[in-house]
RNA sequence: UCCGGCGUAGCGCAGUGGUAGCGCAGGUGACUGUUAAUCACUUGGUCGUAGGUUCGAAUCCUACCGCCGGAGCCA
C-alpha cells in the first residue's frame, strides 16, 4: 500500500512507495525511459519511468502536459534530478488528458498570457509570486496580531464620496448610489475608539485611469489604527512593519526569490532606521544642484550605453545578413529582437529624463509628489524612505495640521527602495471637533454623510493615527518586479476584466 | 484623454508592391540518465476589420477595433 505524499516532504521519505497527486509539468524522453516532471503545488519531482514498467511507460510518454496524473513510486536521492530527489515509477496513470494545453514552455507576449491568467499561475514563476504574496500576507498578520492589535473588518459598500469621486466606482444599491470602498480607515477610527488598536485588511477600489505598472483598480490594502498615537508612534510601527515583512520573505522565500531572479542584497540592507525627511526638505533635495547633478550624470552615463549598445545592435545585425546557417540566423534573430526591445524602452526612457530632471529642479513648494519625484527621492536612499509634513492643500481633510507650521499635516508617506515608489501612506488625525469641521467646510463637503464620523470627536476624542500598506505594491518591491499584474492571481487593471 | 509602437499558423516572429516564410508547440519515427534533451520527416494561413489606390496589396492610404509602453490622472 502506498501512502499520499507531497513533493516537498519527498526527500524524508526514501525507501517507502509513495502516491504523488498533481499534473504533468514536463518531460524528456529518452528511448527506454521517459523524464516526466510532475507539480503537486508544494514542488516538482522528477518521475523516472522505465520501459519494463510498459503501462505506466506508454502513458508517461503520451500524456500531454498539464495532464492531471497520479504517479506511485519509490523516491530516491539522486544528484541528476533536478531538486536532488526522484521518483523510480511503478505505476503512472492519468486523471484527465490535456489536450492543445495552451500556454507552452517557451516564451509568450503579455496579452496571450493575461489572457490565459486561469492557466498561467501554473508556471512555477507565478506559483513563486503567489508564495511570496502569501508570505508577505501571513507576516502581516502575525505581526500585528502579536503586538494586540484586534482585525476588524470594514464595509466594501460606503455611502459617500469622502473626496475625489472621480475615483470611485459606483454602485447601485437597492436603487440608491453607494460606492466601493476606496479605504477602510474612517471606520476603523470608530473601531480604534472601541478597542484601542486595531487593523482591517482588504480590498479596496481606485477608478482612476491610470494604465502604468504600479496601478491597480482592485488591490489589497492591510490597515492599522492607533488611538493615543502621534505621528512618530505611527512611524516607528511602519518602519518595523516593513523590515519585518522583508524578513519573513527572506527567511521563508528565498528558493521563490532565487527563481524570481531577485537581487537578494538591497532586501538584506532592509533595517531601522529608515531615513525620514519632511517634505519641505524633499523638495529643496529635489532642487538641489547635488540631486541634479546626480541625475546629470546618471543621463549622460545611460545616454552613453544606449549608443553603445546600439552599435551592439548594428554589429549584430550586420553579422546576421552574413550568417548562412539557418539555426545561426535564428539564433541570432532573437538576440537582435530582445535587444531591441530593450533599446526602445531605454530610448522612452531616456526621452523623459530631461523633463523629470526639469521639473525636480523646478519643484516648488505645494506641489504634490509625482511619480517621477518619488523615484528620483527613493534613488538617493539604500532603503525605504519615510516623507512626513505634507502641505495640507494636497491631502485629505482628515489629516492633522502640524501645530508649529499649520501649512503642513502630520502625515507621512514611506517610499520603498529601488523605484517601487509609494508603499504606506497614512498620519495622524485631525481630533478636534472644530477644527474637522472647519477643514470640511473648506473642502466643499457636506457633513451630513459624516455625522457618525464627527461624533467620534464629540465622544471621548484622542489623538490617533494610522496608515494603509499596499499589498500589491510591496509584493512587486520584495519580488523585483517590473509590473504590478503579476502580484495578484486575477489583476484588475483599466481595460481588462478577462478572466 | 493624449503621444508612440504593434496586430502575419495554436504560440513567438521574419517578410516594405510581384507564387505565404522560419522557429517552437502538435503529429510520425530514432535514441537507457535527460536537465528548455537531441536528430529526421510532417500537419497547419480569410496576413485584426472595413473601405480605398494599383494590372497586382501582408506591404501604400483612410477609418475603426484590440493590445503594449509612456504621459496625464492618482488620501
Amino acid at each position: 500500500m502506498s501512502t499520499r505524499a507531497f513533493i516537498q516532504d519527498l526527500a524524508g521519505l526514501g525507501g517507502q512507495e509513495v502516491e504523488l497527486r498533481g499534473w504533468l509539468a514536463g518531460r524528456r524522453t529518452g528511448g527506454k525511459l521517459v523524464f516526466a516532471l510532475v507539480r503537486d503545488g508544494t514542488g516538482v519531482c522528477q518521475c523516472v519511468v522505465e520501459a519494463k514498467t510498459a503501462e505506466a511507460f506508454a502513458a508517461s510518454e503520451k500524456a500531454p502536459l498539464e495532464s492531471s496524473v497520479i504517479v506511485r513510486g519509490v523516491p530516491r536521492l539522486d544528484e541528476r534530478a533536478p531538486g536532488g530527489v526522484e521518483l523510480s515509477v511503478a505505476a503512472f496513470s492519468v486523471l484527465q488528458g490535456a489536450e492543445d494545453y495552451p500556454i507552452a514552455r517557451k516564451e509568450h507576449g503579455i496579452d496571450f498570457l493575461m489572457n490565459h491568467r486561469h492557466l498561467w499561475l501554473r508556471s512555477a514563476r507565478q506559483t513563486a509570486i503567489l508564495k511570496v504574496r502569501h508570505t508577505i500576507i501571513s507576516a502581516a498578520r502575525r505581526f500585528f496580531d502579536e503586538r494586540g492589535f484586534i482585525l476588524t473588518d470594514t464595509p466594501i459598500f460606503q455611502p459617500g464620496a469622502a473626496e475625489g469621486a472621480g475615483s470611485l466606482f459606483p454602485v447601485e444599491y437597492f436603487g440608491d448610489r453607494v460606492y466601493l470602498a476606496q479605504t477602510g480607515q474612517l471606520y476603523l477610527e470608530a473601531c480604534a475608539m472601541a478597542l484601542g488598536r486595531v487593523y482591517c485588511f482588504g480590498p479596496t477600489f481606485r477608478a482612476e485611469k491610470s494604465k502604468t505598472r504600479r496601478h491597480l483598480t482592485e488591490f489589497w490594502m492591510i490597515e492599522p489604527e492607533i488611538a493615543y498615537a502621534e505621528l512618530p508612534d505611527l512611524m516607528e510601527l511602519a518602519e518595523a512593519f516593513i523590515c519585518r515583512l522583508v524578513e519573513a520573505a527572506l527567511a521563508e522565500r528565498r528558493e521563490e526569490l532565487k527563481r524570481l531572479e531577485r537581487d537578494l542584497a538591497p532586501l538584506e540592507r532592509i533595517a531601522p532606521p529608515f531615513p525620514r525627511i519632511t517634505y519641505t526638505e524633499a523638495a529643496e533635495l529635489l532642487r538641489g544642484d547635488a540631486v541634479h547633478a546626480r541625475l546629470t550624470e546618471e543621463l549622460e552615463r545611460d545616454r552613453a550605453r544606449l549608443a553603445a549598445d546600439a552599435e551592439r545592435l548594428a554589429a549584430l545585425e550586420r553579422e546576421r545578413a552574413a550568417e548562412k546557417k539557418a539555426w545561426k540566423q535564428e539564433k541570432l534573430d532573437r538576440e537582435i529582437a530582445a535587444l531591441r526591445d530593450d533599446l526602445r524602452e531605454r530610448e522612452a526612457d531616456l526621452a523623459n529624463r530631461p523633463a523629470h530632471i526639469e521639473s525636480a529642479r523646478n519643484f516648488k513648494w505645494g506641489d504634490d509628489l509625482g511619480g517621477d519625484e518619488e523615484t528620483i527621492l527613493t534613488r538617493q536612499f539604500d532603503r525605504p524612505v519615510i516623507v512626513t509634513r505634507y502641505p495640507r492643500e494636497c491631502k485629505a481633510f482628515y489629516m492633522k495640521p502640524a501645530p508649529d507650521d499649520p501649512r503642513v499635516v502630520l502625515n507621512m508617506d514611506v517610499l520603498a527602495p529601488e523605484g517601487y515608489g509609494e508603499i504606506i501612506g497614512g498620519s495622524q488625525r485631525e481630533d478636534d471637533l472644530d477644527a474637522l469641521r472647519a477643514r470640511m467646510a473648506g473642502e466643499g463637503m457636506d457633513p451630513a454623510p459624516y455625522e457618525w464620523y464627527l461624533d467620534l470627536r464629540r465622544y471621548g476624542s484622542v489623538p490617533h493615527g494610522g496608515f494603509g500598506l499596499g499589498i500589491e505594491r510591496t509584493v512587486a518591491w520584495i519580488c523585483g518586479l517590473r509590473h504590478i499584474r503579476e502580484t495578484i492571481p486575477f489583476p484588475r487593471l483599466m481595460g481588462r476584466m478577462y478572466p
